[in-house]
DNA sequence: GTCTATAGGTAGATAGAC
DNA sequence: GTCTATCTACCTATAGAC
């Protein structure tokens, strides 16, 4: 079964545009990348702008509109905890080059793209979770946190190791495999560390 | 008091490949900052690359060896958790753009780039500080945590924040100045929530 | 749909006047 | 040291044969 011109497109594409960001990616590369030839680029995605949005606009919801699954699901904060850790994890360690992409592109593209990319995709949206944390802080059932920071500590020890990657790779001197346990033992780790954070 | 030629060259470089990346930086964009002509910025730094170097270099060495500075003094576990998250938030608040600059390009150069880099400068080195957590896991004055992933909690907690910037901001609506209020006010946050996560 | 050839524009770098 | 003018290379995009 062989894959369709436009897959093998965007297969190469994704490749290509994840690796090195937009602005330093060749249409040239992506064609031998996929094997075929250049004016092929143009006649399925006509410009190099519109093949860019395919790849990002994907992986921006791959990236992004997961958090909001979990975050408004009905379960009780531990719980949400946990689900949350374990099953973003996941998809980071299959995607591991996913948020430096979407987060490189958001840094570099300006205000005026991420500004129209807001409008233009469902965000992300951490109240339900933020509203859930309140009424726990309230009862006492856990500590007096605030709970924008819980959430965006959640966020960023998950994320970052991914994102600063090649730094902590080149520093810890392993290879992909080995980082990639790393991140696998990291899972019940963050969710300890959070617990016990919180917790009275 | 006239900033010199080669200064004003470097401030503009500084600005703008900070922004937009070595990629999509143009050598006009950064004459046209400086306010100077495109021809002597090759009379003073040669080539592009060479004036990205200047910059990158200098960015490098501000975003990682403060890390080792505060890892390697000789001070108790928790003084230190506060020492290095008050002294790094208040680093990465007066440069706010450093650490994605930083990261995307480590990304997106390649591993050659990141090699090349890390023999020829100073590492950052956790050794110090994990072997202290370690003693003090095993001394049983806090909680039994991985040593690894504990330094790596801290940065991330610190550092994330500014290199999702654009997408928390995004989501948040708020403008620059309310989000590095938002920094700053998480200093304690983190500072506590560590030390709630580690104590026995 | 797929290829070759090329147009059209732009960026980095150099030459040379002042 | 600083400027203008220009060279050369490359990259996106299009035109047109098959």
């Amino acid at each position: 079964m062989e894959a369709s011109t436009e897959d093998k497109i965007l297969n190469a594409a994704r490749e290509v545009f994840t690796r090195k960001g937009f602005a330093a990616t060749r249409m040239q590369e992506i064609a031998d990348q996929a094997g075929i030839n250049k004016g092929l680029l143009h006649y399925y995605f006509r410009n190099k702008n519109k093949l860019f949005h395919a790849v990002f606009d994907e992986a921006f919801d791959q990236f992004i509109l997961r958090i909001n699954e979990v975050f408004a699901a009905d379960m009780p904060l531990f719980e949400k905890i946990d689900a949350f850790v374990s099953q973003y994890m996941a998809i980071l360690i299959a995607n591991p080059a996913l948020p430096s992409f979407v987060i490189n592109e958001l840094n570099q593209k300006g205000e005026a793209f991420v500004k129209e990319l807001m409008s233009r995709k469902n965000k992300p949206n951490p109240l339900p979770l933020i509203g859930q944390i309140q009424m726990e802080v309230q009862a006492g059932r856990i500590r007096e946190v605030n709970p924008f920071h819980l959430v965006l500590n959640m966020i960023s020890l998950c994320v970052f190791p991914f994102v600063a990657r090649p730094l902590f790779q080149g520093i810890a001197q392993v290879d992909d495999e080995t980082y990639l346990n790393l991140m696998e033992s990291r899972k019940p780790e963050i969710i300890d560390f959070i617990h016990n954070a919180i917790r009275v």
